[in-house]
RNA sequence: GCGUCGGUGGCAGAGUGGUCAAAUGCACGUGGCUGUAAACCACGCGACUUCGGUCUCCGCAGGUUCGAAUCCUGCCCGACGCA
C-alpha cells in the first residue's frame, strides 16, 4: 500500500500540500525527514522522534548493512520493529556513500559547495579508498576497513530485509567537484542502476529513482526525463544544486517540471531551515536533512531568529528558553545557561536537549511550510 | 630537624647545555559542517608587530658558559621517608 494524493497546489509556486499514504501510516507533505543513519536520531529515543514532530525517518543501508546487518534486523522485525519506530520510514540507498566515502573524503569537501570550484574531476578518475565500476562499488570501511561491494542489486536486497516503506535506487552521487565528461558517465551508470533496481525490487516497498546530473542543466533535464519514464512510486533529487539558494530553487524547479507530477519527489540531502520555502516552492515534497541533530551535538541551535552557538560563554548566565517562540518542551522547560553549561560540559544531556528543540523546530518549520500553502502564501 | 625526589605556559606533562616561545593532551577562542567515517574537523592559543621580526619567559636570587628551562650555590615551596 503506497499512495500519494495531492490536496492542494499552490497558485503562487509549484508548492504542493499533500499526503503520503504507507503501511505504516501517512506523512502530510512538505515534510522534514529526520536522518537515523544507523536506526537512530542521534542521541533520541524513538518516541522521543515522535514527540519532536517527525513523521518519517530516513535510515541508511550501507550503515545498517556493516552494523548490525539487515539480516539481524530482519529477524528483529525490520526497522520498524528493531527501533520501535511505529511511523514510516526511508532507507537511503548507499549511494551517498559513493560520495561521502569516496571524492568527499579526498577532497575534503561536502556535495554543496560555496563556490565555483578552480579543479574539477575529470573522467576516469577513482577515488582513494573506494571502487566504482559498472555493476557497483567496493567500499572498504574507513573504521575497520571491512570490505564490501555494494551495487543496485546488493541495495535492494538489504533494503528489502530493512523494511522500510520507501526505499531508494542505488546511484553514484557524484562529487560536485566532478567535470562534465565525469558527470556524463556517471549520469548513464545511475540511470543503468535505476533500471536494474527495478528489475531487482521484489517487494511491495515503494522505490524512488534517483534524478542526478549535478549542476550541469542539460544533465539534469535528461536524468529527470530518463528516470521520471520509470516505473518507480516517487523520485529523489540527489547530488549538488549550485551555489546558491536561488540556484538550488531554480534546479529543483526545472527537474520537477519534467517529473510526473502525480509521484512525490524527495530532496536528498538538502534542508537548512533558509531552505524550506525554496525547496516547497520548487515543488519538493519530502526532504531530509542531518543538519538539525548534527549541528545540535555540536552547540549550534537552529531558532526562529537564525541560528546561534550555545556553546559561547555569555549564554551561561542567560536564563531565556533556547528560541522564545518554541513550543517545544525543552523550551518550555530549560534555560540556554543550562544547556550551555552542558554541551560545554560534554554531558550528552546537552546534545540531547539541543537535538531534540532542533528537531522540533525543523518539525515545526515544516508544518509552517504546509499552512503557509494552504493560506495561498507560498 | 635530617634525607630523597621534585617545582616548566590556564591545567596535566615532555624536554635536561645551543636546532626552545618550549613536544603532547586537556581547557579556552575562532571558523567550518546540508541523502552522518561527524559528542567531529581546521586554525589559533606569552606580549607587541609595518608579519620580516622585536621583547619577556621554565619557583626566586646569584653564578659558570660564547650560549642555561637544562650545570653550580643559596633561598622559598611541595611530596615522601626517617627522627
Amino acid at each position: 500500500m503506497f499512495e500519494f494524493k495531492i490536496l492542494k497546489r499552490s497558485k503562487k509556486s509549484r508548492a504542493r500540500l499533500g499526503v503520503i499514504t504507507t503501511p505504516h501510516g501517512e506523512i502530510e507533505t512538505p515534510a522534514f525527514v529526520p536522518v537515523a543513519t544507523r536506526a537512530t536520531v542521534r542521541t533520541l529515543e524513538s518516541d522521543e522522534v515522535e514527540g519532536a514532530g517527525a513523521q518519517v525517518l530516513i535510515c541508511n543501508t550501507y550503515h545498517l548493512h556493516i552494523a548490525p546487518g539487515e539480516k539481524l534486523v530482519k529477524r528483529a522485525g525490520g526497522i520498524h520493529g528493531f527501533m520501535q519506530w511505529k511511523k514510516p520510514l526511508m532507507t537511503d540507498s548507499g549511494g551517498f556513500q559513493v560520495f561521502s566515502l569516496g571524492f568527499g573524503t579526498d577532497h575534503g569537501v561536502g556535495k554543496i559547495l560555496k563556490e565555483e570550484p578552480e579543479k574539477r574531476i575529470p573522467l576516469g578518475t577513482q577515488p582513494t579508498n573506494i571502487k566504482i565500476t559498472p555493476d557497483g562499488v567496493h567500499f572498504r570501511s574507513p573504521i575497520d576497513g571491512t570490505q564490501l561491494f555494494l551495487g543496485p542489486k546488493e541495495s535492494i536486497r538489504i533494503q528489502e530485509a530493512l523494511g522500510a516503506d520507501i526505499i531508494f535506487a542505488f546511484d553514484e552521487c557524484p562529487s560536485p567537484l566532478a567535470n562534465e565528461a565525469y558527470m556524463r558517465r556517471s549520469l548513464d551508470m545511475t540511470h543503468r542502476w535505476a533500471d536494474m533496481c527495478i528489475k531487482a525490487h521484489k517487494t511491495k516497498q515503494a522505490l524512488y529513482g534517483i534524478v542526478q546530473g549535478g549542476s550541469f542543466k542539460a544533465l539534469r533535464s535528461e536524468s529527470a526525463k530518463i528516470i521520471g519514464a520509470m516505473p518507480f512510486q516517487g523520485f529523489g533529487i540527489g547530488g549538488e544544486f549550485g551555489y546558491d539558494k536561488r540556484s538550488l530553487k531554480k534546479m529543483l524547479s526545472d527537474v520537477h517540471d519534467l517529473l510526473p507530477e502525480d509521484k512525490p519527489r524527495h530532496v536528498l540531502g538538502v534542508g537548512h531551515p533558509e531552505d524550506f520555502p525554496y525547496i516547497a516552492s520548487a515543488g519538493g515534497d519530502t526532504f531530509d536533512c542531518i543538519a538539525p541533530t548534527h549541528y545540535a551535538r555540536r552547540g549550534v541551535i537552529f531558532t526562529s531568529k537564525g541560528r546561534f552557538d550555545i556553546r559561547n560563554r555569555r549564554y551561561l548566565t542567560d536564563q531565556k528558553p533556547l528560541d522564545s517562540k518554541c513550543k517545544c518542551d525543552i523550551c518550555e522547560t530549560y534555560s540556554r545557561a543550562y544547556i550551555c553549561h552542558l554541551i560545554r560540559a560534554h554531558e550528552i544531556t546537552g546534545m540531547k536537549l539541543a537535538s531534540f528543540h532542533n528537531l522540533h523546530f525543523f518539525n515545526a518549520e515544516a508544518q509552517r511550510l504546509r499552512t503557509r500553502i494552504k493560506n495561498d502564501e507560498l
